[in-house]
RNA sequence: GGGCCUGUAGCUCAGUUGGUUAGAGCGUCCGCCUGAUAAGCGGGAGGUCAGUGGUUCAAAUCCACUCAGGCCCA
């Protein structure tokens, strides 16, 4: 860092801007510029922002990297409008990933292991094993510039968090919002253990295997014909839950058609009848079930067949029922009848599906209707009871693995006479990743939260916050609400919050969530385990006595949803409510502004929304609900270049290092936002960073460089008195000062809707276009002409107050880069981020000037073009440019002095010779239909107006033009037609070279007399003796002496005439013309083209 | 299986309430400029707006379906 006015950028530091940003950070470091900008604004009105807690369970990737950049600038941006952000770091530290990642490291796996290891030893590992990345992410973050406060983050497993979350729970209890209930998960019997909708995704979790695959007749209670038995057919590839079966599910919409069946023995003509029967199936799948030659009796919806009974299959074993919630007393015997299911199809099977306790559907039947489930296999896999026949057979004996059961199932309703139809089919079964057994779905107790119950809350609640982009809001969030389901917050694991409830063993309906670490202290009888850290599993050592019944109160073995901790930090982050956290969240809550990537909608979105929605409904929050956050801000994932997700097994990851180390953290952070809109997903393409890099900050920092190095040779005071005000200054630089600011108005109206992309790309469309390109291009001269007069001031001020305000406005996404330049062009303010934002001075805006501008650059490209198929090169100046257009407004504007100049300077002509509305001898006007205004009024008959009017004759264009009305019949209904209704273009017919858009016509004059070719010839003389004096070394300011020589006269007649633009061009205080011979010393021979050349000697003054 | 997003030039992306020549940058080819020079500027070529069908006087834009990629949920 440097406080010297001016001070030169590192030579290499868009090439290598590694360096330089490590530099910018040690000053930061060391003059703890964070901590004091935080301080300073200790008492500034709040903006409120929450850090969504990283898992340190992993190493950061690029796509973090994209998430806080979104983050800091908006974090740096409001800091800049003088707001107090708070940046709380913090960490998210349970859940299942840290546990998978200690078994690894213990070499363990499943629950029983880990029970065997201890789960004390097990927790206190996952503890630790939290913080493996804490340093890769800190330093990640602190080296892509997101300030952020590590001195004291929130941790999710810290005991006062633990406290608060119980504290959340405990009044959703208290609230009535807690039952408990079943969830069928994935689970390994062998394991004994749920598996998450995580661990089925690992590979080779899904493997191809061989089933049985069986159609299994139920037959109805009631036979209307004992000759012909009637029965519904279902298919299952589990036999080994038949036993189970409790119910068959039906599609109410769908059609089911009685068939009847004749089993056949015998072939052709032989063939006799040896059974028949009648059968129920979906008419969609009978062809594809039964036996050719079958006969449709009848047909009905299924809502016509519910209700009918059937006989089990086997005999229920007492003990054995699972009651689904508040289930009726008659469970049991509801069982054994048809019920309705939307998710039946008649993609395969019968239409008619089997219900079992082993499926989430099943389950969902049995809570529905008030069924009891009675369970086969248990949680170890193996049967719970002997499976009986009505006559009393043991077809399945106690202990039975659930897998070996389908043969004897198979074999007994085979023998029975109730198998339709046995095959084998291969498909696609999950297994454990574990120990590749084969899992089963299995309903395991689960707490659950009854947000269904202020679902409409929640959905009113999210129309008032700001969604960037707002479909995520109404579509993704909103359909997902609209949708949503009762939060199960159990999970059957080790490392995680402990659910606060406490169940008595007499009566499982006698529950208590305790609320706070004294509250259990005090039940327990004032005495808590040592070491007790309100972890597993010293609290489950916590019991008491039932207050109702004085049975024994023991905590309910599961953790909580990790989910629930994160969604809990706007509370739990201050230890709310306990000491002064109720305070503190006051202040800070709700927060004005989060941001995360796309996949936390029904992460992180969901669970502050889903609590927030509930907390602020209690009384100390004033009892008025509102939603947890006002904004928020979502990004896409980033993909690698070819739009295929970053996996390590494809090894298509970026490392975000590296691309830092290559680029530099701006451009990394400038390419992540400016690239598209945020929520999009993003193609990360390095070529891209070299771009953003090369482009945006070199055009940057070689605009500074220009700057600078003349600002210290001429010691330029920015707080100059003698500085011209603007209002003072020429043209050119009021131009330049309307547009910074009409940049500020428009990077802040971008900020204001969060809308950081356009905001990045309205800074680099100023920069390489306006400050660089336009500005610096068009007035090096002024710069480096030798008098410092009030001209030269002026500009000097004029780039000065553009390149300060473009490092203002680059703060919030180049941080280092914008310091870099501001203690530089402002060394003793301090730091860029402690700055205030620009605000738009409206004064210095004028639209005329910015309009002059862009009607300059149309015309330069249209003279440019020209020239280039004319081949008349640049250094050529021509007599005269001839414009027409037909707009009377622009013409007015170019013929300004601003304009004017610009364009004869740029396209190097010497007068604008013409300057004309078109007269139509040159051009043909031509009008065309303004079809935005003519479609609204003119509907069907569009087209043939639209023909009519091209078909206008130039004269009557010229007077449409005029504001004269024209009155055109079509389609037999007169059309009147006002200026307003169509566009005039312009047809050119010269037979001359000429150049137009269709609005502007532009025309050289071509002619050269002999002052205009020994102009042409002064300033090729100009350029090859500038190229000499860079060959010799000299430096810019350097003075020359020039002797020259030629015996051309064409070539002596034009330096000895333009000898002093040559002087003046080539800083030589001296152009003698004299005879040289090219031996002599020093002596070069100039090419000036054209077979003409000059000998010249030169030499320093 | 359900919901959502995306598909525009070789590449990365813009594209207003639907309005008639679909733009920019990079790349490529050609040229210019030359004391910002390890820079700068311009011109040309390059498009079935993923596909099909529909609505409309008019569709990249609205609707339906299909295809491809992605995310979330099951």
């Amino acid at each position: 860092m440097t406080d010297t006015l001016f001070a030169p950028l590192p030579d290499d530091l868009t090439a290598k801007p590694d360096a330089a940003e490590a530099e910018v950070l040690a000053h930061w470091r060391a003059n703890d510029v964070f901590g004091t900008l935080q301080r300073a604004r200790s008492r500034a009105p709040s903006f409120v922002f929450w850090e969504g807690p990283p898992t340190a369970n992993g190493r950061p990737g690029i796509h973090h990297v994209l998430a806080r950049t979104i983050k800091d600038a908006v974090c740096r941006w409001q800091t800049m409008n003088g707001k107090r952000v708070v940046r709380k770091a913090g960490w998210d530290t349970h859940g299942l990933p840290v546990e998978l990642e200690v078994e690894k490291k213990l070499g363990i796996s499943g629950k029983p292991d880990i029970e065997r290891y201890g789960v004390a030893a097990f927790n206190k590992q996952c503890r630790e094993s939290v913080w493996t990345y804490q340093k890769d992410w800190e330093q990640l973050s602190e080296r892509i510039g997101y300030w952020l406060d590590y001195s004291d983050p929130y941790i999710t497993y810290a005991e006062d968090y633990v406290e608060s979350v119980w504290n959340l729970l405990a009044r959703f209890h208290g609230a009535g919002l807690v039952y408990r209930g079943k969830k069928v998960l994935p689970y390994c019997g062998r394991c004994g253990t749920g598996l998450s909708s995580h661990e089925l995704g690992q590979p080779g979790v899904y493997r191809d295997v061989q089933d049985p695959s069986v159609t299994v007749r139920f037959r109805l209670k009631v036979q209307r014909d004992a000759a012909e038995p009637e029965c519904v057919l279902a298919w299952t590839t589990t036999p080994w839950t038949l036993p189970s079966n409790f119910a068959l599910a039906v599609h109410p919409e769908l059609d089911y058609v009685r068939a009847r069946v004749r089993h056949m023995a015998g072939k052709g003509a032989d063939a006799k009848e040896v059974f028949r029967e009648t059968v129920w199936v979906a008419a969609a799948r009978a062809e594809a079930v039964l036996p050719k030659g079958f006969e449709v009796l009848e047909t009905r919806k299924g809502a016509a067949l519910l209700g009918l009974e059937y006989e089990p299959l086997f005999v229920a074993q007492p003990g054995a029922a699972l009651l689904p919630p508040s289930a009726p007393a008659d469970a049991v015997q509801r069982r054994h009848k048809l019920v309705p299911g939307e998710f039946v199809t008649t993609t395969d099977g019968t239409g008619v599906v089997h219900m079992a306790c082993y499926g989430a559907d099943d389950w969902d039947v049995a809570s529905k209707n008030g069924i009891a489930a009675i369970l086969g296999p248990g949680p170890n896999g193996t049967y719970l009871h002997d499976v009986r026949t009505a006559a009393g057979d043991v077809v399945v004996a106690t202990g039975t693995w659930f897998k070996d059961a389908d043969e004897l199932v198979v074999n007994d309703l085979k023998a029975r006479h109730l198998m339709f139809k046995n095959a084998r089919e291969s498909h696609s079964y999950p297994h454990c990743w574990r120990c590749n057994t084969a899992l089963y779905y299995f309903p395991v107790d689960a707490w659950y939260i009854k947000t269904t119950s202020y679902k409409d809350r929640m959905v009113e609640l999210n129309r008032k916050i700001r969604w960037v982009p707002p479909e995520v809001g109404e579509k993704r969030f909103g359909e997902w609400l609209t949708n949503n389901v009762d939060w199960n917050i159990s999970r059957d694991r080790y490392w995680g919050t402990p659910l606060p409830f406490w169940v008595c063993e007499k009566d499982e309906t006698h529950v208590v969530a305790i609320g706070s670490v004294a509250e259990l202290k005090q039940r327990a009888g004032g005495r808590l385990p040592d070491g007790f850290d309100n972890h597993k599993p010293l609290i489950d050592e916590v019991v008491f006595a039932c207050e109702r019944c004085g049975g024994t109160m023991r905590r309910t073995k599961s953790v909580l949803d990790c989910w629930f901790d994160s969604g809990a930090m706007p509370y739990a982050q201050y230890h709310w409510p306990f000491g002064d956290g109720a305070a503190k969240v006051r202040d800070q809550f709700p927060a004005d502004f989060i941001a995360e990537g796309l996949d936390q909608t029904r992460g992180w979105f969901y669970t502050l929304h889903a609590i927030g929605a509930f907390v602020t409904s209690l009384p100390e929050f004033g009892g008025t609900p509102q939603p947890a956050y006002k904004t928020c801000v979502v990004n896409g994932l980033v993909l690698d270049k070819d739009g295929v997700k970053m996996s390590k097994r494809l090894g298509n990851v970026v490392d975000p290092w590296k691309a830092i180390a290559e680029n530099g953290a701006d451009a990394v952070r400038w390419y992540l936002v400016a690239s598209g809109q945020p929520w999009l997903p993003k193609r990360f393409d390095p070529a891209g960073l070299v771009e953003v890099r090369r482009k945006h900050f070199g055009t940057l920092v070689n605009s500074y460089k220009f700057f600078a190095d003349y600002a210290r040779i001429d010691r330029f005071d920015p707080a100059s008195p003698a500085i011209p005000t603007v209002a003072q200054r020429p043209e050119i630089d009021r131009w330049l000062a309307s547009r910074t600011e009409s940049l500020v108005a428009d990077v802040r109206a971008r900020m204001d809707d969060y809308d950081l992309s356009e905001a990045c790309r309205a800074i680099e469309d100023f920069v390489s276009d306006d400050l660089s390109n336009w500005y610096i291009r068009r007035n090096r001269r002024r710069f480096w002409l030798a008098e410092t007069g009030s001209d030269k001031l002026a500009a000097f001020a004029t780039l000065h107050h553009a390149l300060s305000t473009v490092a203002l406005l680059g703060a919030p996404f180049a941080p280092f880069l914008s310091e870099m330049l501001w203690s530089r062009l402002a060394p003793r303010a301090g730091s860029v981020h402690a700055e205030r934002a620009p605000n738009v001075r409206k004064e210095l805006v004028d639209a005329d000037l910015e309009a002059s501008m862009r009607i300059v650059k149309r015309v330069v490209v249209l003279g440019r073009a020209l020239r280039e198929r004319l081949g008349i090169k640049n250094r050529q100046p021509l007599r005269a440019l001839h414009v027409r257009t037909s707009d009377e407004r622009a013409l007015a504007l170019l013929g300004r002095e601003f304009a004017r100049e610009l364009v004869l300077g740029e396209l190097n002509v010497k007068a604008l010779a013409s300057l004309a509305a078109d007269d139509g001898r040159l051009c043909t006007l031509k009008a065309k239909a303004n079809f935005k205004v003519l479609g609204k009024r003119l509907g069907a008959s569009m087209k043939a107006a639209a023909a009519a009017i091209e078909g206008l004759p130039s004269e009557r264009v010229a007077q449409l033009r005029a504001g004269a009305r024209v009155t055109l019949v079509v389609d037999g209904a007169d059309v009147e037609l006002g200026p307003e209704d169509v566009l005039v273009q312009v047809e050119t017919r010269a037979d001359f070279e000429l150049e137009t858009d269709g609005q502007y016509v532009v025309w050289f004059d071509t002619e050269l007399d002999e002052e205009l070719v020994q102009e042409g010839f002064a300033r090729e003389c100009v350029n090859r003796l500038n190229a000499l004096r860079k060959d010799r070394g000299l430096a810019p300011q350097d003075r020359i002496r020039i002797v020259a020589w030629s015996d051309d006269g064409t070539v002596r007649a034009a330096v000895e005439r333009f000898a002093r633009m040559i002087a003046s061009e080539t800083l030589a205080v001296e152009l003698t013309f004299r005879e040289l011979h090219s031996a002599q010393e020093g002596a070069e021979l100039l090419d000036l083209g054209d077979g003409r050349s000059l000998l010249v000697q030169l030499t320093r003054a």
